[in-house]
DNA sequence: TAACGCTTGTGAGCGTAATCACAAACCGAA
DNA sequence: TTCGGTTTGTGATTACGCTCACAAGCGTTA
């Protein structure tokens, strides 16, 4: 099965073993782990993980299980995560200073190792550890550091400069968190976070739900009305 | 065409085509606009545009295109939007002071109505305008302000029992920032906005462009040796 | 009114993802 | 070595979403 792509619905997946696979490693100290035990661990069903994780390889033994630690490694390394992508955020207002201290990150292995504004009274600033630079050195400071991801924590009237800007300066993985649709040459991955159309979807849903029980209690309050008269 | 159930993938693109069609309204005050364009302004293709919007009704006018007033009425009222959902957020750390003060939460017409934590130190402490309480007084303050929305902000190990104390308040909508899984009764819709997870998926994506570069370059090296030899 | 250009709405076809269900393979016990 | 219980790996099936392509319908012009 090995070497056909791995489907992007896996890849988004991988992460969530990842996690699972930590905590037991950690806490319980289990060597061994079943397809039943992970999904339960990761919110999805059996089959599923035994599929996802038969695009990495037959890493699973049957009548067995997964054995941690290896499963553990061979993920990580599937992610690329053996190696550090140091990352860059542009715009330090909120959310920036948030994202720039977000423990999160590190904890998963990404080092943030600069940070952009352009507005003059922020830079120089110190924020997470590390000083707010002038977006103008971006470029510089990239080559410099070799950074391979870039954080867009901008308003949405500039994501699309600080996008092209990222984008000249070689960076090929953008995590867009501004509410803005950017675009990039083909050869750059962008992935967005858009907080407020999280909250739309939910609305969308919740109301949903409620416009069902009105529905309902609407009817059953025709039916009674019917049957009494 | 109408009252299909409408797709999930489509409910995540309506508020994409909600904020291009505000864009439009104001700043150009136009009054309609293509499926062509629309989709150039969300970053899709144009069937796809028309097909998401078939789902809500025939809003359009074949030879002319969509009145952006209209659409935008109909979308938001799909969405829920002419009603407000008072949101609240657990955990007030980094990532929750951030969300409080969001912007982006109150221009899409989403209130930050309460915020809880369990930290002595916080509790009292004003955040966004508002003041934190404590996180033992969130059924009380949910029946009160008829909170529709719970984020939660905090680590993950008190993702889940949080998660429990919203249910238990009754909230049916739940925004997830904690790296954690969070299981809820069928009734209650959670979405799940994980940082660390989308930079290990751009990880993955950017390693194999990498290797797949180092391979094209080995094999060429190889050619050229060969051609030498 | 008729003809033409433009844009929507949607059926059909295709590809991806989820789920099912079971043979294959492993371990331990007898 | 054989048998029984367990769990993986995967073909087959179904569901879902995307894209294509074109008929239907609108407005405009003559």
């Amino acid at each position: 099965m090995r070497r056909r792509p791995i489907p992007e619905a896996t890849v988004g997946r991988l992460p969530i073993y990842l996690r699972a696979l930590l905590d037991l490693a950690e806490s319980r100290g289990e060597t061994n782990v079943s397809s039943d035990e992970l999904a339960r661990l990761a919110g999805v069903n059996a089959a599923k993980v035994r599929k996802d994780l038969s695009y990495l390889g037959s890493y699973g033994t049957r009548g067995v299980g997964y054995d941690v630690e290896y499963l553990l490694y061979q993920i990580t390394r599937e992610l690329g995560l053996t190696q550090d992508w140091p990352a860059a955020i542009v715009g330090i207002g909120n959310l920036g200073r948030a994202l720039a201290s977000y423990k999160g990150f590190s904890e998963r292995g990404f080092r943030i190792t600069a940070i952009f504004d352009v507005d003059e009274s922020v830079i120089g600033e110190e924020v997470g550890g590390m000083i707010v630079r002038h977006l103008d050195e971006l470029k510089e400071v990239v080559a410099e550091m070799g950074t391979s991801i870039g954080i867009i924590a901008t308003p949405p009237l500039a994501a699309q400069e600080v996008a092209d800007k990222l984008v000249d300066a070689g960076v090929k993985s953008i995590l867009n968190f501004a509410p803005a649709v950017v675009n990039v040459p083909p050869d750059v991955t962008v992935r967005k976070v858009d907080l407020s159309i999280e909250l739309q979807i939910l609305s969308f849903y919740q109301q949903r739900t409620q416009a069902i029980a009105t529905a309902r209690e609407a009817n059953r309050r025709l039916r009674n009305q019917h049957g009494a008269g």
